[in-house]
DNA sequence: TGTATTTATATCGTACACGATTTATTCGCT
DNA sequence: AGCGAATAAATCGTGTACGATATAAATACA
């Protein structure tokens, strides 16, 4: 059986769990997502554009932690969809404002009940919500930690 | 500023937070495998096969939680890169066994310290080694919670 | 006032993820 | 034996992620 080191067992990793569970629990978002025919990182970003409209692209990769080479065209896939409006700035020509368009906004009705669905559907078995709020507390340390620690002395 | 109800602020869902850490964490891996020169799905497969050489795609399948019709490209990318083999079986010809080649057995070697500098890059700050360890207990059970959720009525 | 540097996006190439479907093989059952 | 259902991988298409690089505009400053 085991032949490795039990450091390198999958489950000992620090890696694994965090990759596995963030897969399983966009899975549990996707059906809903269908129904307003959005992504994932979709959703994401409009989670973002909801809490407040219009904004640069570089403002929403701050807060989603993702660069331009993968907003770029995410965003051009939500105008296509008709979501948002990608207006580059005459100030500084170097920005592109993204706003909502009204399609974009009606979907934040829509999308009220998924937070209150994702949480039933987690609920359950042995854990309690106590512990998913301290969990929360744990990965928004790591998050705030390890996003802000660009240097690396090799 | 804030226009949207706050159960659909980025901080408030489950997903944003997992999502984040997630791709955190595995960017501090990156640099570590570079050297090994492999990504890090290949990296788990990896993890599984030195636990125990020798397994089916579906035995890696459950383990990591991915299909086939992610396994495949990627094992066969690895297949390029000499680190294991892939060979269907005579007995039942529907079965791959994927097995380590000599060279991704020595890959082990080098494997070793990956654990051990990735704990380091993630203590330090406000986090405790004990609030990680409550994490990853939390984090099992929604795995285990969730991976065993097939059903849904509608 | 030029020009090197910085900043904001975009482009490119590679490698996942994953839903849906396909293909090939084996199993279950009559 | 024969055939429909189940199983194991593979294929296909779309959409992320992300390192590296490119492009263009704005800024700094000698």
């Amino acid at each position: 059986m085991s032949s490795s080191p039990k450091e390198l067992w999958l489950e000992n990793q620090l890696c694994f769990p965090l990759y596995a569970v963030s897969r399983l629990v966009t899975k549990q978002y996707t059906p809903l997502l269908e129904e307003l025919d959005i992504t994932y990182p979709q959703y994401l970003v409009l989670l973002v554009l909801w809490k407040e409209d219009k904004q640069l692209v570089s403002d929403i990769s701050k807060q989603l932690l993702l660069e331009s080479n993968t907003l770029t065209p995410l965003l051009k896939r939500m105008e296509q969809k008709g979501l948002i409006r990608r207006v580059r700035q005459k100030l500084d020509e170097r920005k592109v404002l993204i706003s909502l368009t009204k399609e974009g906004h009606k979907l934040q009705e829509k999308a009220v009940c998924i937070p209150q669905k994702l949480v039933e559907s987690v609920n359950g078995e042995g854990i309690s919500a106590q512990e998913v709020e301290n969990m929360m507390t744990t990965i928004h340390k790591l998050i705030s930690s390890l996003a802000t620690t660009p240097e690396r002395s090799t």
